[in-house]
DNA sequence: CGGATGCTTTGACGCAGATCAATCCGAAAG
DNA sequence: CTTTCGGATTGATCTGCGTCAAAGCATCCG
C-alpha cells in the first residue's frame, strides 16, 4: 500500500466548512484558539486504510471532507461496518489507546486530527467540547440503534431501500430543503461496501438494486448514479413508519 | 395491564448498590447531595412497560436493581431489542422529550430518576457528570457497534453462543474473578426476548439452545437455569477473536 | 383434580438470501 | 484498436432459518 499521507496547510477554524456541525461546534473564540493551536490535518486517498483494528491510536480527529467506514472483521473474514463517517463525524475515544475497528477512507478524505493527550486535557478544562462530544455520540447510538433493527429484522429490499433514502434525505436537505420533487445523487459506496454495511453479500445487493430499478423506485446513470423521482415511495419501501416520526 | 408504579422510599446515595458505577460515579459528595435532592425512586414488576416509543418522556434514570429492554418496532409488528438495561446502566436523553424506544421491565425493577430539566440544569453545573455519561454513552456505542456485528454476520448457533457468554462473563467476572471454573446462572430473557434480541425467530433460538446442550456446550437445569462448564469452549462458538482483545 | 394459560420444544416444509460461476461493462493502459 | 482489470450483473443451485403446526410441560386457579 503506497502511504500518501500528506501533511496540508492550517487554513482558519473560522471558515473551517465543519466549523459549527464538528465537536468544535459549541466553541467560543477562546476555546478554538486552543483547539487550532493543537490541530493538524491529514489526507488519505479513496481506499487507503487510516487505521487497523488493534492498532495503536494516539489522535482523535473529525473528518473535514470525504468519506470513511468504521468496520469490524471476524477471524474467518466475514465483516460488517459499523458506521459510516461524514463531514463533521469524529473518529476515535478520549481514554482509549487502541482503535476498535477498521477505518478506511471511501473516497479521498481530509481529517482534522489533534493528539490525544492534549485533546483529553483540553476537554477537562472546555466543558463545551465535551457537551458537544456527549450530544454527538448520543446520535451516534441512536444511529446504530436504528442500524440494529435494519440488520436484524428487515429484508434485503428494505435494507437497500433504507440506505438509499438515507443518502438522498441528507443530499435533499442540503440541496432543495423540503421540496420532494426528484433528486440525484451519487452513491459513495461500492456493492460490495453497501453489502458490509447492510450484513447481506454483492450478489443480493446487486439484485435489489435491479429490482428497485425495475419497479421504478429508483433510476440509474451509470452505476454510482442515483435518480429518486419520488422519495415517498423509496420511503415505502424502507418498512419504516410512514411518518418520519420527529425524536427531537 | 395493572399499573403498579409505587414510589419507595429514598436510600441514602452512600450505600447504593450502583453508586460507584453508574452515572453518578464520579461526583463529590456536595454533587452527591444535589442529586440525591432531585432523585425519586420507581418500581415496576416483571413484564410492565415503563414507557412506549414516542411518549413523552420528562425524566433520565439510572436502573438500581433487575433488567429492562430497549425494543423497537415495525408497523408489521416485528421487533428488535436494540438495548439491555442491566443495574447502573442509564435510561433517556438529556435535551430529548419523547421517548425513542419502547422500554420494557423483564425482571422486577426499580429505577433511580431525575426530572429531566433539574438534571439538566446539573449536568450543566456538574461536569463529573456529564463526563460520566459521555464515558458510558462511548461504551454503549461500543456495545452497539459489537450487536451490529452479531446481527449482520453471525450464524444462529454463534448469536446465541454469544449472548449465553455475555452472561457468563457477566456472572463470572463477579464471583470467581478469574477462574475458568464451571458457571452457573440464571437467564433473565424468554427465548421470544432471547429472539427479539439476536435478531432469530423464538424456534430457531430453542433449536440452538438444544444443540448446543446436545453437543455438551452447556447444560441446561430447568428451562432458565444454565450451567457452562468451559467458558473457553463457550466463546469458541461465538465466532469471535479467541484472544479476547482488551481495548482500555 | 382438571383445565386454562404461558412458555418451550420439536417436526415438516418453503423460501430469501448465500454460494458458485459465468459474463458484462467501462475506464485505463499498451 | 486491443488488452486488462476492477467492479457489476445475472443465472443456477443450495441451505439456514423462517413459517406453520402440533405437542409438551410447568404453574396457577377454580
Amino acid at each position: 500500500m503506497s502511504v500518501h499521507d500528506l501533511k496540508i496547510g492550517h487554513p482558519n477554524c473560522g471558515d473551517c466548512p465543519i466549523r459549527h456541525r464538528a465537536v468544535c461546534a459549541r466553541c467560543e473564540s477562546d476555546e478554538l484558539a486552543k483547539l487550532d493551536s493543537i490541530k493538524y490535518y491529514r489526507s488519505f486517498q479513496a481506499g487507503q486504510t487510516v487505521i487497523w483494528s488493534g492498532d495503536r491510536m494516539d489522535f482523535v480527529a473529525s473528518v473535514v471532507t470525504g468519506i470513511a467506514t468504521l468496520t469490524q472483521t471476524m477471524e474467518d473474514g466475514r465483516r460488517q461496518m459499523v458506521g459510516l463517517l461524514l463531514p463533521s463525524d469524529f473518529v476515535g475515544r478520549p481514554g482509549r489507546s487502541q482503535a476498535a475497528y477498521d477505518v478506511t477512507a471511501t473516497t479521498d478524505l481530509v481529517m482534522c486530527c489533534f493528539r490525544k493527550k492534549p485533546f483529553e486535557d483540553l476537554m477537562g478544562s472546555t466543558p463545551h467540547i465535551a457537551q458537544r462530544l456527549l450530544e454527538m455520540t448520543l446520535d451516534e447510538l441512536d444511529a446504530a440503534r436504528e442500524w440494529m433493527l435494519l440488520l436484524g429484522r428487515k429484508t434485503a429490499r428494505e435494507k437497500i431501500a433504507s440506505l438509499l433514502a438515507i443518502i438522498a434525505r441528507r443530499t435533499a436537505s442540503l440541496k432543495t430543503a423540503g421540496k420532494t420533487s426528484d433528486v440525484k445523487f451519487d452513491l459513495p459506496l461500492t456493492r460490495e461496501e453497501m453489502a458490509d454495511y447492510l450484513g447481506l453479500t454483492l450478489e443480493t445487493v446487486s439484485r435489489q438494486m435491479s429490482a428497485l430499478k425495475r419497479d421504478g423506485v429508483i433510476e440509474l446513470e451509470g452505476k454510482r448514479q442515483i435518480i429518486v423521482q419520488s422519495l415517498d415511495r423509496l420511503l415505502e419501501e424502507t418498512g419504516d413508519d410512514s411518518d418520519g416520526g420527529f425524536l427531537v
